[in-house]
DNA sequence: ATATAATTTTAGACAAAGCTAAAAAATAAA
DNA sequence: TTTATTTTTTAGCTTTGTCTAAAATTATAT
């Protein structure tokens, strides 16, 4: 149906317009995709011609509905293929990102399907993110970032917004995972830097942490 | 390391060439490849400028060891990919090909070596061709076509050589399938035809048939 | 308001992989 | 051994996705 690249651009312009409800910029996806302004602006136009986003010149790009769909259905892919090779292959969380980014491009309806059941149609995906189901729908979790918790209050880990393996190194190695209860013991209003409990220990973790760890309360 | 379309012309090639010793020619592999022997014969360059084959112009061309390693390789994979497919999430044999030629170039180490072990080393893929081993090492059964035993003599099912969709699905609707015990009841030597014991049920079957079953005796 | 800076688009090129049509080489036939 | 046929290669073009450099537009700062 459509190629590589395109899915892949699909896919970048859904999770950056997400942050904002004005138009993707060139700058923005040439950063996100690796790649010069000038060959988004080329693929921003090809993608127009199709009719999966809305584009016009100098005002940055929107997903229309069925580049929405589009991109949905290679966001379910990516994240079902990612709770694969954890259940199922042993890997850890930081090492399924890029070999999901090539996985999610595989083209086959009943591929799909069956890897949902042989899952157990699993809801979310190793980092938290949820999985579109085969229609597009989703629940996005309440959630909100640590670093708004204040002194005294306490949730429980529900997500991760860097996935980046360093950051997720970090967390295995300091315990720190899906599903714990933490608590913020002390909040430093000098850097918002955080003491936190975090099962029998406590901990104390830097804004660039408290930042990228999304709690539900 | 490689692109998809350099794989699928060493995938193909180390195909054609257990066929004969010669060179495989320019027009067999367009063929396989359904393409141009135009196109055929700039790969085949750029292959041997890469020194994955050895190509003489208008001699044909072989796989160096290394084309052979990387072949086998792809193979490899295509056929772990097989046996998931049908092992773990019910594709039947006939359904699988398409996909593994897509899954078969996805580039990780981890995951192909996790694979194995999650599927436990399986030895053959759905069709009864061998897997190579992370070395590229695998045995070749000593098999023969059905088509050359004579009558009275009896083997197991170890093989297809067709594996197209329709033919295997022929094989399915009349309960012929790997592991099975196959007796000549009779041979007919005008067209070949063969009247098989299969189960407990006898069968005619036309040499179309039996020179696309394997047998081991 | 004007100048300066940043962003975005266009123009022109390039590499990969394919194609068609024509030329060259190898095979087969007469 | 010429001639005819088949196979293979070359030459030139196309599409996809990328790039650099220059031009156009928008945003920011005096
Ligand atoms: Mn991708
Ligand atoms: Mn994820
Ligand atoms: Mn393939
Ligand atoms: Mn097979």
């Amino acid at each position: 149906m459509f190629s590589l690249s395109e899915e892949n651009y699909l896919k970048a312009i859904f999770h950056l317009q997400k942050h904002s409800k004005a138009g993707v910029s060139t700058n923005a996806l040439a950063e996100e995709m690796q790649t010069k302004a000038s060959s988004v602006t080329d693929m921003v136009k090809k993608l127009s011609d199709k009719k999966l986003v809305v584009y016009k010149k100098y005002q940055g790009v929107y997903l229309s509905e069925a580049g929405r769909q589009t991109a949905l259905q290679i966001v379910r892919k990516h994240r079902l293929w990612e709770v694969f090779l954890v259940e199922k292959l042993d890997f850890s969380w930081d090492e399924v990102h890029e070999v999901a980014e090539e996985l999610e491009h595989i083209k086959s309806e009943k591929l799909i399907s069956e890897l949902d059941k042989f899952l157990d149609y699993p809801k979310r995906d190793p980092h938290g993110d949820p999985i579109p189901d085969a229609k597009g729908n989703f629940q996005a979790a309440n959630k909100t970032l640590l670093s708004n918790l204040s002194k005294g209050e306490k949730g429980t880990l529900v997500g991760v917004k860097d996935t980046s393996s360093e950051f997720l190194k970090y967390l295995d190695k300091n315990d720190i995972a899906l599903g714990k209860t933490i608590e913020v013991l002390d909040k430093e209003e000098f850097d918002g830097s955080m003491l936190i409990q975090i099962g029998d220990r406590s901990l104390r973790v830097s804004t660039m942490v408290t930042v990228n760890i999304y709690i539900k309360i």
